[in-house]
DNA sequence: AGCATGAGTGTTTTT
DNA sequence: CACTCATGCT
């Protein structure tokens, strides 16, 4: 495609911004209205007017859009945009340092991510009550807070802990600790990387000349999350580099980072003679979607005056699902896809919008149940995952022998090496001169096996093949590994070393190594999918901005959630939380489904307080009619079969013994029975037990050693190694009487324990048009496997989110024989 | 004292 | 699942 072609893609206003005279620009524009379409032309356009593409630098906010821009600009122009650089702020600040380390006093400086940051500022907070001292991570947040938003300590403590300003003065002798033993053991975190350049170029001339010297423009994408700490970085520049950046306030949501949305306004004022240009119309959804979308903006008391129009026109509208909980809610989206698939459509054409790494799992499990591929972006990353850090310890130990961080994190793996023999170690290693010495140390501690000096040894014969030196130590270390994780999934880790390998291949250097990966994270199940693109994406609403795909799922778009509870009470944090789901909601090209669970188990317990305030505050309360197509899903929650046989020899009924009034004092115990019930059943508990059912459609918890397995008669059992915990009953129901009564039983499960307690959970819808209304209870029916009555129970329902819940504890400490089957049914006691 | 171990508990978002 | 805390072991 020549550059003519390209430009002839625009609308008149892209193509404006794409070909200006060399002058600042903003370009404010609303989602999908083509920034990054500009962006990408706007570098072609230079190119092909003369302006050599190494002259050129795009700085973006992830490395994903970074070099998706390049790729573009290059399938336009081919061979000319070679030399096209496109990075992050961080990775182009840390290639400056590498590129002239005297002009910024870093040489041989290795960059600590926040873990690492975080375990220094532990040992340097001490071990004070969290009432002393805000905790380490509190203190490493507010530090990091503090410098990119370029403010005092104090500042930062009254806009974000003003609780902890009579502490300002402990606070801020951690902190300077940090920086002190940060120099003295030449460590760079993540902000000093763009610091020490900023800083570097405010105070010196001729870096400032050396840096904008090498550049003509500067173009910046997703301007509004930039926070004060980049800007001082570009300002220096604007005297000699011409700046072209785009953004959306929108759709500003780094607030915790230290970007502010209205920075972006304030463009024009920090930049003479500089032009604003605005993008109004969208491309990438369709009217139906941009409406929703439109909706969520109009409803806050900002007003973003964003109104956008689909030049795609008309498609399906929206899909409102609600759902009783995450399982249902994931295994329904696993099921829309796979249905999608079979009907020719790619997976690649779905993603998922989760708003936290962790609210992904559970969509990851009702995937792999169904064995759909899918890649998920956000959340842990492969190299700071526990056990490759372990790994990785080794490897920074020899690139930089001053990694005290490192130093501790291999000294005690090791069996009987704690804290306070690592700290006398790693003392006397500091002050070693070369690695015989410090081998020697090693094989000479009696703390020690001799294996913890092979590790290093294994490192040092092999410091210019990264893939061996990983190779090598690990079989070493493997042993200790495979002890320390045996509980969690090491098969599971064990593969993740592979994966490390593989992207050491190339790496002729160890700290080149580490590096790199530190500031371009690459998310576990991304690497092995080289060959297979075709898979659905599971993303984090922050790592989703500027990207976008046919159809969209944004999940959990419940009250606590949207906006989350952390949020309420403070303003500007639940406008940022509106801004996110507006990015999520804008994501969508051609499809849009929100989904959202009538009931959280979680929130329940959470804050009994706050839940007025979430429900108060929650985006989609005023929605209009109209905007999304309604479903409510009331699925059963536990598989209950609806084939199984009806059962209709109920000799109980007519024997009903009804209700007997309870005295007085029995009524107390049978109370606190009650509250005793409710914390075997608790929140946690279901949580588990639901959340495994849905990945493997068996009965267990995973982080205890049990293993399950289904017997012939369908029931499963759990055990824990070789006793069993906890057994599960199969449960008859009475269609006949459910449809008489109106009452159906949604779900039930039935679990007999080693404390011979049968425990019994289950839902019900109660519908109104009951003919009889006297039914107003459920009835328990246990029996032995001679059939032998052992017990009856009654109990009344209580409103269960969108159904009523019932549960039955019963105590069959007097029975010799197990329970083996059980009935349950409405009654009219 | 120093370490291993298990139970308990609480989970934003990212370079 | 990852972190903290309490406990008990050496
Ligand atoms: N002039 C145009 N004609 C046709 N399609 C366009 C045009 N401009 C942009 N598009 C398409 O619209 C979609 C959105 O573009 P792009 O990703 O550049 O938007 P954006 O402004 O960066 O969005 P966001 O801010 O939401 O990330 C893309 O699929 C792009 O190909």
């Amino acid at each position: 495609m020549t550059i003519n072609q390209l430009l002839s893609d625009l609308n008149e206003n892209q193509r404006k911004a794409a070909c200006m005279p060399r002058q600042h620009a903003l370009i404010l524009a609303g989602a999908g209205t083509g920034k990054t379409k500009t962006i990408v032309s706007r570098a072609a356009y230079l190119i092909s007017n003369g302006t050599p593409a190494h002259r050129i630098q795009i700085l973006a906010f992830t490395r994903r859009s970074a070099s998706e821009i390049v790729e573009r600009v290059r399938m336009h122009l081919g061979e000319e945009a070679q030399g096209l650089k496109a990075s992050t702020f961080h990775t182009w600040c840390i290639s400056l340092i590498r590129k002239a380390p005297k002009v910024f006093g870093c040489k041989g400086y290795s960059v600590i991510d926040r873990d690492d940051q975080l375990q220094l500022y532990k040992v340097l907070r001490g071990k004070a009550q969290k009432s002393e001292l805000p905790s380490a991570q509190e203190i490493c947040d507010l530090y990091s807070f503090a410098r990119n938003t370029v403010q005092s300590l104090n500042a930062t403590l009254q806009k974000k802990s003003p609780e902890c300003l009579h502490n300002i003065k402990k606070i801020s002798e951690v902190m300077l600790a940090y920086e002190k033993r940060k120099k003295e053991r030449h460590y760079l975190d993540y902000d000093d990387i763009l610091d020490v350049v900023a800083q570097q170029m405010t105070v010196s001339e001729k870096t400032r000349i050396w840096v904008s010297s090498q550049y003509d423009h500067l173009l910046v994408d997703e301007m509004q999350d930039t926070n004060p700490l980049q800007w001082k970085l570009i300002n220096p520049l604007k005297e000699n580099v011409t700046l072209f950046c785009v953004g959306d306030d929108a759709q500003s949501i780094y607030g915790f980072r230290g970007a502010d949305f209205q920075n972006v306004h304030s463009f024009a004022s920090r930049v003479d003679n500089s032009i604003t240009l605005k993008l109004q119309d969208n491309y990438r959804s369709t009217q139906e979607i941009l409406n929703a979308s439109n909706w969520l903006l109009s409803q806050s008391a900002l007003s973003y005056g964003k109104n956008l129009t689909a030049m795609r026109g008309s498609g399906k509208k929206p899909e409102l699902h609600t759902f009783i909980n995450e399982w249902e809610e994931g295994r329904w989206i696993a099921e829309e896809i796979f249905n999608n698939k079979q009907m020719g459509e790619d997976w690649k054409n779905n993603m998922v919008l989760v708003r936290s790494g962790y609210a992904g799992r559970v969509i990851e499990g009702a995937l792999l149940a169904k064995d759909i591929p899918y890649q998920f972006i956000g959340g842990t990353k492969l190299l700071e995952s526990a056990h490759i850090r372990d790994l990785l310890s080794v490897l920074r130990i020899v690139g930089n022998q001053q990694d005290e961080i490192a130093w501790m994190r291999f000294l005690t793996l090791w069996n009987g090496v704690g804290e306070v023999t690592a700290n006398k170690l790693i003392e006397r290693i500091l002050f070693l001169d070369g690695y015989d010495q410090v081998i020697k140390l090693l094989k000479d501690s009696d703390k020690l096996p001799l294996s913890a000096a092979d590790a290093v040894g294994a490192v040092i014969k092999n410091q210019n093949n990264v893939s061996d030196a990983l190779l090598d130590s690990f079989q070493v270390l493997e042993e200790i590994l495979a002890e320390k994780y045996k509980k969690q999934e090491w098969d599971k880790r064990r593969r993740d070393i592979q994966l490390v390998r593989k992207l050491a291949e190339k790496h002729t250097s160890i700290l080149g190594f580490i590096e790199e990966y530190l500031l371009d994270p690459v998310h576990v199940t991304q690497i092995d999918r080289k060959e297979n693109d075709d898979v659905v994406t599971v993303i984090t609403i922050h790592s989703a901005k500027g990207t976008e795909c046919e159809r969209c799922y944004v999940i959990n778009v419940s009250p606590g959630s949207y906006p989350s509870s952390f949020s309420i009470g403070k303003e500007d944090e639940i406008e940022e939380e509106r801004r996110v789901l507006y990015v999520a909601l804008t994501r969508a090209k051609d499809e849009l489904f929100v989904t959202r669970r009538g009931y959280s188990l979680w929130a329940e317990d959470k804050s009994k307080v706050d839940d007025n305030a979430e429900s108060e505050n929650y985006f989609l309360n005023a929605l209009p009619e109209g905007l999304f197509n309604e479903i409510i899903h009331r699925h059963k929650l536990w598989n209950v079969d609806n084939d199984a046989p009806d059962v209709t020899e109920h000799v109980d009924v007519g024997i009903n013994i009804g209700n007997i009034p309870p005295d007085p004092q029995e009524e107390e115990a049978e109370e606190s029975n009650a509250s005793d019930w409710n914390h075997m059943v608790d929140n946690r508990e279901a949580f588990w037990l639901s959340e495994l059912r849905c990945a493997d459609g068996y009965l267990h918890r995973s982080n205890s050693q049990s293993k399950s397995h289904k017997d012939s008669a369908g029931i499963a059992e759990e055990l824990d190694g070789d006793k069993m915990v906890k057994k599960k009953l199969q449960i008859e129901r009475n269609k006949q009487m459910e449809n008489h009564s109106g009452i159906k039983i949604e779900s039930c499960s039935a679990y007999y324990d080693t404390k011979k307690n049968v425990c019994v959970f289950g839902e019900l819808i109660a519908e109104n048009k009951s003919p009889v209304n006297e039914y107003k209870e459920v009835q328990l029916v246990v029996y032995d496997s001679d059939g032998e009555l052992m017990a009856r129970e009654y109990t009344n329902w209580t409103e269960f989110g969108l159904m009523q819940s019932f549960d039955f504890n019963v105590d069959l400490s007097d029975f010799e024989m197990e329970p083996s089957r059980i009935k349950v049914y409405p009654t009219n006691g």
